[in-house]
DNA sequence: GATGAATGAGGTTTCATTCAT
DNA sequence: TATGAATGAAACCTCATTCAT
């Protein structure tokens, strides 16, 4: 499946990768057939099979590529902040824009969640952005600024309050949500709790 | 499907539920046969489709008792608790232990978010849990307890949490897991976030 | 695929299995399709995976058959015959007895020989009917009543006439066709060779 | 497909007939695809299609191109030996070398006997090879050195006996097999059958 | 109540062949 | 000559559901 392709080649295969992203968004992996997505893309089977390995490849291939893409904003957005806090911060802000940006990638990905097939994949994903974020909040504790509880489950709550909020508000495509607004609530949340 | 069941009858139904549900959170709904759920209990097809309409009613059973049970766990663990921020402590405590009491319904319900097929069963059961947990949040607002944020945002950042944390920390099957601990973790974070 | 049948299931494996020899013998492997026998036998696809796990299996166990088939027949037509070069003889005129009246299992048999996916099966057979003849070649070869050349060769070059008289004279549909003279030749070659 | 081809065309055009010929032999006509022949050849598909009119004709052209081959060296090997019976001897040796020398063209041949589309192919190759061994055995019987049996029989006993020793001995890759030895034991056989 | 049998549309995938470049 | 791309029929197989017994 490492084919060289040409320059209709490439233009051939982003076609079907994002048609079938936005059918497995929309449908679920099962659901959305191979049939359906070349049909929408008016091509023979045979085409699709000459680009994607499987439909399940496909669905892989879109899978890390939106994890990588995700963590690169993030990564971009945070810079080289020297405070930790706002570190999470800016990740937090920068996660809800990316999302909201990429929905139809936030859906397949909390599909992916929950199929064993793509468990492998989902799995290293998760490990690489606990990762990333644990290394803030232990150095949040170490210089004081973050309260000195178990730094993993700390970590779990702070991606399970953007997910959450992110899957609650952004979803659906109404794009006249007021994104920042939910990742200031986000931060204000995770730095604060129910505290007044 | 409204039948009167002998008690045979009752314990038959149960049986395939409870086979359904285990291989439901194993597999997923699309992977997981009506073959191979009345295999397992030694039955023919018929016997699955004398007791459920279909696969998807089966499923949707599952989920709504799930949901049902969760909630009536929760609200005997609250009582009277006069507290509402102690209410939503008791509430976290008695959804983790739940959950950790019954991780193939935790991983049905996880899943059921995904599909667009069961999304309106999910939705009404969301809601419930919303207003349950918004009116605490509410109240916790006005007596000065909590900060006064939009509670339906915070009602969802203590929902993400709590599922987070459950997802990651008990999803396996390994019993040995400090759920009160978890829970407290929980508690900790919902009601200081970072802050030391 | 060990399904308790009923007296109607059991009648139609067995009309599947006539039919699918039938085209096999006719058609070979490749180009018989599941989807022809089924059409033939005026029932669904789904049927044929009912009883059978894949056409590559029932393949073989038509294969199988065969070859104990054939066995059997020469076994009893064998019989306790002291003399081992009358058993030679009586076991090829059995063996060509039950070619003619199984010509498309000879077929399929033959067929199969050059298939890689049903090698092991065919080494099998030719392992047992080796080894049955063998028997009777060093018997013979002990009583002084055969050439003392290596037995396997031997054993290989009567089965290669046997095969190879069978495969052009009795390969046809044609049933006038003198079965009998044909083994008969056989035997006269295989005792004189080209001798006078 | 008479095309003049250029030098290094020929060359391209034996390159992929030989790929073929070794995978042909291998898999067989049907699980050997057009797109891995030109794989292992590193060329486009079109590149096959400007050489051959389809696979079907390639296997056809290797076939008689084998049939032809393995006549030749036969005939020069029998050269003007007046003696038939030693023409016959002459000829199986021949045959066996040159099937040991060209195993896969041997695999080939076994596997076109079994495909009715080859059929007509095969059955000419046959045919000449019937005619030119029956010589042999005719004048043989006319000097009174071979028995005198049906020689359209004897003629097929003495194919068979060679293709079924050329078969189980000289089809493996194993190089150090003794295929004069082979050969002479054939001769014996044919010679003298079974009588001591 | 219960079973084995049957359905058949629909799923993914393959592949000989053709075509535009 | 040569290639990558495209075709699309057809292959095998699955499975929710229904039905006769």
């Amino acid at each position: 499946m490492n084919r060289r392709l040409t320059h209709r080649g490439r233009e051939r295969r982003e076609q079907l990768m994002s048609e079938a992203t936005r059918r497995f968004a929309e449908h679920g992996y099962h659901l959305t057939t191979v049939g359906e997505i070349v049909d929408a893309v008016s091509v023979g089977k045979g085409v699709f099979y000459w680009y994607f390995a499987s439909k399940e490849e496909l669905f892989i291939e879109i899978l890390r590529d939106a994890q990588l893409a995700l963590r690169k904003h993030q990564q971009s957005a945070i810079g080289s902040e020297p405070d930790p806090v706002r570190r999470i911060e800016l990740g937090i802000h920068a996660s809800m824009r990316w999302l909201a940006d990429h929905r139809p990638l936030m859906r397949i990905t909390q599909f992916a969640v929950t199929e064993a097939t793509f468990a492998e994949v989902i799995r290293q994903g998760q490990e690489t952005a606990v990762a990333d974020l644990m290394r803030h909040v232990k150095e949040g504790v170490a210089e004081g600024r973050i309260r000195d509880a178990d730094p993993l489950v700390t970590t779990h709550a702070i991606l399970g309050i953007t997910n959450a909020l992110a899957r609650q508000f952004i979803r659906s495509g109404d794009a006249s949500i007021d994104v920042a607004g939910i990742a200031a609530e986000a931060c204000a949340f995770v730095l604060h709790g129910l505290a007044p």
